[in-house]
DNA sequence: CTGAAAGCGCTAACAT
DNA sequence: ATGTTAGCGCTTTCAG
């Protein structure tokens, strides 16, 4: 592998004409810079990374730590960071945490080993990742999930507002037994739904059953099986809000799996959209949250920090919008 | 930050011995080696993997590139990469190249730059790519799409065969005028699915009607309009075999958007599963492909060939298996 | 405008 | 077993 030295023996220059060459930083004269662009071109010269990486000691890497790659909301999610990150000349490296501290952990000593210009972070529980990278003073954006207690920049969006909204719109349809699907106690998308999802029954004038309530772990297992204790409940809903989209998949394949009927027999409506969500039949009731916004709102945050790390933090609410589709509209002859 | 100085002078000793009680490379005396741990622990140091890296002329990082992070084909196999990763102390960083032969040449000079210990590319086109890490002397291993005249380690899965399989079943339901739509001529999965079907329709005796072929981009959007486009053809064909996953989603849109029927009026059958595929009505048909096993063995063959810079590059062809289900088997009433 | 030289933080010979 | 020392390849003062 050529060095700067190479080249600049090949241009008859100094290694720091080639690096001013390079970067841009100072003037050269142009039949030097001419020199020098000829010579790297020659020797296929590609500057080292982690040279000017150590020297620098920065890099032009953004990490993005999200909890789960199979989830459709944070690879979309991921297409919005990407393409702010192009346009300011970063690289994106995801990382999957797979709602495992442990591996956040990992990610987060891997993003502050490696020096990344700045990291986006859906946390997977506790704050412990968030606050290392702000000790480390690593410019750092979080989405999805509040972290209670930290002041940091962040992108959400409106869940109680979402689900409230959910809930209430089971309500308007007749269903009386509203069950509530959510994620672990401790995560903020989780709590939040949830306390939409009793806000609205509380305005309703309803009673909160708390027999009809379940926390499971945002993933389609768990929604089955969450569903499936719903069903094996002594009195069992007649509908239910389920609080993200994977476990609203595997609620369904448990209502099917037990022949349940949907909508007539039992509402639901879940929580973020699905991929080819028109296919599904019937066709699931989402609060559907800007994903692809969601993204770039964050990259934005973060290029926005970087370039000024002293700004206060700011945390943007994005809103979510209730998609009615067939699980949550009993037909017209049902009882 | 503190450095590796700070922390042997503290332990009093030598930046050497932290060093060598960091990588436990040497022996060192215990007493000492404790009381480098008891200076770390203090002083919270994390060696500076920039240094390291520059020092060492590697990372401790594996690149995988792949050509499509909204497909759940490549997530699932960055599953199967990240537990070989993981117990191989190496951490994933995914590069997204959406299908542009661009994106995947940056992300190439980055993987380069950073001296990536390895990559995983699933490459979008051209050869270049790999080519180049190649040159390189990067570790390299081809998943999912072959890249022709290039000798590179490489899991693929029997494209030919499964999309026989797949067509041959189509055949066999009853169907008369089965259509193609594949991916991008070049690519080879969109080629061998191509040739797979033309084999099951020689075998079966039938003619190639090349106006029942399209090309389209392997996405949703490019399934939907390649299916408008066969519909909107002289004689429409009445089964199509579709050679991703994504494209089969957008075809089924169409056909539902246009109200032909399925499986009577229109039979389909997909390359590669979906997620939650029991939910689709009618359930989708395909040639399921071991995505989780394409990616674990992606990444043994990587760190064999890291282990090993000079084996014989390997060519790993897994099987795939066809799940017949809905959208393939007309009713017995039907004509 | 250009070159010489120092040094980012770490590791690995080499010496003791 | 431990310490001393010399760089890895680059950028960036500081002189000229």
């Amino acid at each position: 592998m050529a060095t700067i030295y190479d080249v600049a023996q090949r241009a008859e220059v100094s290694a720091a004409t080639v690096s001013r060459v390079l970067n841009g930083h100072a003037s050269v004269d142009p039949q030097l810079a001419e020199r020098v662009r000829a010579a790297v071109e020659e020797l296929g010269y590609r500057p080292n990374a982690l040279a000017r990486n150590l020297r620098r000691s920065r890099t032009s890497l953004w990490g993005v730590i999200i909890s789960d790659v199979g989830n459709p909301f944070f690879t979309a999610l991921v297409r919005g960071v990407e393409d702010v990150a192009q346009s300011s000349r970063y690289s994106v490296v995801l990382c999957n945490s797979d709602e495992d501290p442990a591996k956040e952990a990992d990610y987060v000593t891997v993003a502050l080993a490696e020096q990344m210009a700045g990291v986006i972070l859906s946390p997977s529980g506790a704050a412990e990742g968030v606050r290392k990278l702000l000790d480390a003073e690593t410019p750092v954006v979080v989405i999805d999930r509040e972290v209670p207690g930290v002041s940091v920049d962040s992108v959400l969006v409106d869940n109680e507002h979402g689900s409230a909204e959910a809930t209430a719109h089971l309500l308007a349809g007749g269903y009386q037994a509203i069950a509530c699907i959510t994620g672990p106690a401790g995560i903020s998308t989780a709590d939040r739904r949830l306390r939409g999802y009793r806000q609205a029954l509380t305005e309703a004038g309803r009673a909160h059953d708390e027999t009809l309530v379940r926390h499971s772990d945002f993933r389609e297992r768990g929604g089955y099986e969450a569903m499936a204790s719903l069903l094996e409940a002594g009195s069992p809903p007649d509908a239910v809000f389920v609080a993200n989209n994977l476990m609203a998949v595997g609620a369904l394949e448990c209502l099917v799996a037990r022949g349940v009927a949907v909508p007539n027999q039992m509402g639901i409506v879940g929580f973020d959209d699905l991929p080819w969500a028109d296919l599904v039949r019937p066709a699931l009731t989402t609060v559907g949250q800007p994903t692809y916004e969601l993204g770039r709102t964050a990259a934005q945050l973060l290029a926005e920090r970087i370039a000024d790390p002293g700004k206060e933090p700011a945390t943007v609410v994005l809103k979510t919008e209730l998609h009615v589709r067939g699980t949550s509209r009993r037909d017209a002859l049902a009882s």
